[in-house]
DNA sequence: CCGTTCTTTCTGTAAGAAGTGAAACATCGG
DNA sequence: CCGATGTTTCACTTCTTACAGAAAGAACGG
């Protein structure tokens, strides 16, 4: 597959992005190409088209996989496989997100309550204060993502222009 | 400092989470330290409770003072410096992601613009197109976290209470 | 000023992550 | 069942980042 320049500079760029968000370059890259591409493409072209091991494609897809990001498809008369994106950026970012809430911000709730829990039987009164805190914002917000991801693109985009009406209407300041 | 196992729980925790998001452990160490401690801290005693090297804490401490997160002050009969960070859990989650926004997504939509237009002048139209989707759904999300980080966490707590009845008021589905 | 105390910068080392290429493994057609 | 094609795993290398410790740099007290 050959890259235009523009596609290559978006290519590099969401590798650059991953990475400061904790993903793998190369994985980042993978899912970029896949999405640029709009069609299923095999394990080999990605790995000559991003120049990386094929190897590193491999691993790279079966991370997108677990994310739910990618998945194998396949073409008459090729017994390759072939892999391929949605085309959704929403569904994406909702995939994303509810993953890394599941593995990452759910543990932290749990750690949070047993050190609540701890700090409580213990005495550390100012500890377990701020702890709770700490608990109780990662709560509210969690919750307030949940309604988040359950909107339409549209029903996002209403919101966000209707926003600061809301606010007045619920009597809440900013 | 001594420890109790409940804090050394909790800022262990807090310095793998940053890792995962792309931040330095130490530097998120230092700041679930200085939250715990809720008083100004001098940076030799940091260093010796987490066990790392002074110069260590002097970069971790410069950067989250580059975050906004952590501000020195000073003790009367002590010439050390002291350090201490904010004890509202809302107000720092604002300071990051308002800052993460400006350093990282802000120049992403300046990358996708440019490639946007690119692509328009060398016809690339499907690329042109899955750009411009990327672009928009950025925008959109940009500013419905806008108003979010605009929100008291009352306000936030009752949005959430009411989201659903709002999304109805608004006629779009989930 | 000069010694003391504290802070930051800098350089080398160590730890960790990412990536390659070879080898093992699987699948399929004949 | 075997050769061909495609995929994954694994051991090793490379690259990056984090960190320690030394040295340099400030700020202050006397």
């Amino acid at each position: 597959m050959n890259l235009t320049t523009t596609e290559t500079k978006f290519i590099l760029h969401w590798g650059e992005m991953g990475t400061r968000w904790g993903i793998n370059r190369t994985v980042a890259q993978v899912h970029a190409l896949l999405y640029i591409a709009g069609r299923p493409v095999p394990a080999d072209e990605i790995a000559q088209t991003l120049s990386v091991a094929r190897s590193n494609v491999s691993t790279s897809l079966r991370e997108l996989q677990g994310w739910g990001l990618v998945k194998a498809s396949h073409v008459l008369g090729d017994r390759r496989d072939h892999f391929e994106t949605m085309q959704d950026v929403w569904a994406m970012f909702k995939l994303v997100a509810t993953e890394r809430k599941r593995r990452e911000i759910d543990p932290t709730l749990g750690v949070l309550k047993e050190a609540i829990a701890q700090a409580e039987k213990s005495g550390e009164k100012a500890t377990r204060e701020k702890l709770a805190q700490m608990l109780e914002f990662f709560e509210t917000v969690t919750e307030a993502f949940e309604e988040f991801v359950k909107m339409s693109p549209g029903a996002l985009k209403k919101v966000v222009k209707y926003g600061g009406k809301l606010q007045k209407l619920l009597g809440v300041g900013t």
